[in-house]
DNA sequence: GCCTACCCTGTGGTCCGACCACACGGGTAG
DNA sequence: CTACCCGTGTGGTCGGACCACAGGGTAGGC
């Protein structure tokens, strides 16, 4: 057993137990070292580890905003996740259009049954009409669409992970973007294509919703060449 | 910027870039320290969160497998941080069934029409069926199943989240058998739930395996009691 | 000439002690 | 009473040191 994880266990059973909860503080780094008999720098690299998983949130200073606050942020851990396999290649493109097909078109499907509530999302229709908007503008507006689309069926282990896959392959979509034969038409399409969904949404119409979403998204990636 | 990031990015770049490799390892910590301008623990703490995040593994002494070797081992961070999160109490168990049964269900409609390899699967019902399992075995056998089940349909994405999913609730579903009325019976009951889902699949009966595995994974959980 | 045992070398693992930047909060000067 | 300022505790970073480990080259014995 190395030493750093001596930390992450004590952390995790706390958490469990409810000795720790969000918004509570982990004790000083020096602390925590003495409590279990190891050094500062061990305790450090359990510590980032915590950060990177999204388990803690570390700054400097004083006051209740210092020092290593629990948190609850599964998201980009797993867009960290996700980003660093696809860098290395084990990871195809097709199989993360695959999951994302599935994830939303199940989503949709459902938040189609609970006449959801639609007046954020046409919000963020609205600003993707902006004239003039760079693809990476409004691939980010794309991407909160789709995640407030997923967040719409209420799971938010779900709802994290269509969050994170859209981080993470947000790069590779704008890398694609000179595949396009002509952007501005693709973003007239895809605009419409939004509308679609959301009035099969609003009409609580669950298979149109989910095959105008398949359709959607399937449809993107083959135009930008990116899932072969 | 903290100076650990710098490791991260250099890292991801050079996996992008392919300048790096499955297999190929990382520059010893020292000397990357040095190329980098900072110091060695700054550098260390970069590579405990690439190890958390299974894009390397470390080990002592010397030769091929010594070092950093970069590795792609995707179902071990989302594990942690799917572990980590459910201890936080902020991500339902609820919501993790609720994403067993869309990903498994949807593995099974994909498995079921491409005549897929079943042996290895039978083996593992198989080895299920000797008398005086313990239930950690069990479920450990019963995990492997449904994890081969989802590698039927050929994502690797999912797979690997499912592989997850089933890691970090280990811990809760042994901790809920003792909130069964009949371990014994349960486990005589999810043996022929297990065969039946086999069946289908292998009848290439899509729906009806699909529906199988939907009813088996819910009606286990409901029985102990885990998804209220 | 061959084989075996040993030691050298380089790796990560751990620790110590120190200094820095930062931000809050109380004490002090106006 | 107010505004400023510095004390204090936080994480961030650094350099150096020593350890355990495993491989490979070398020197010795056979």
């Amino acid at each position: 057993m190395k030493n750093y994880e001596l930390v992450l266990h004590r952390v995790e059973a706390d958490l469990a137990a409810g000795r720790l909860r969000i918004g509570g503080r982990l004790p000083g780094e020096r602390v925590l070292a003495e409590q279990l008999g190891i050094s500062r720098p061990s305790v450090r690299e359990a510590v980032r580890v915590l950060g990177a998983m999204g388990v803690v949130r570390t700054a400097t200073g004083s006051g209740p905003e210092a020092g290593a606050v629990i948190v609850a942020e599964p998201v980009s851990p797993l867009t960290a996740v996700l980003r660093l396999h696809l860098a290395t290649n084990h990871l195809p493109m097709g199989d993360v259009v695959q999951t994302r097909v599935l994830l939303e078109s199940w989503a949709a499907r459902e938040a189609a049954g609970r006449s959801p509530e639609l007046a954020p999302v046409l919000e963020l229709l609205d600003r993707m009409d902006a004239p003039g908007l760079s693809p990476d503008e409004f691939h980010r507006l794309d991407a909160e669409f789709h995640v407030a689309l997923a967040g719409l069926a209420g799971n938010v282990l779900i709802a994290a992970v269509m969050e994170s896959l859209r981080s993470a392959i947000h790069g590779y979509v704008l890398a694609a973007v000179p595949n396009l034969p002509d952007w501005e038409a693709t973003a007239v399409g895809l605009r419409n294509e939004h509308r679609a969904i959301v009035a099969a949404l609003a009409a609580g119409d669950a298979d149109g919703a989910a095959k105008l979403v398949t359709a959607h998204i399937q449809g993107f990636y083959q135009a930008a060449r990116l899932s072969s």
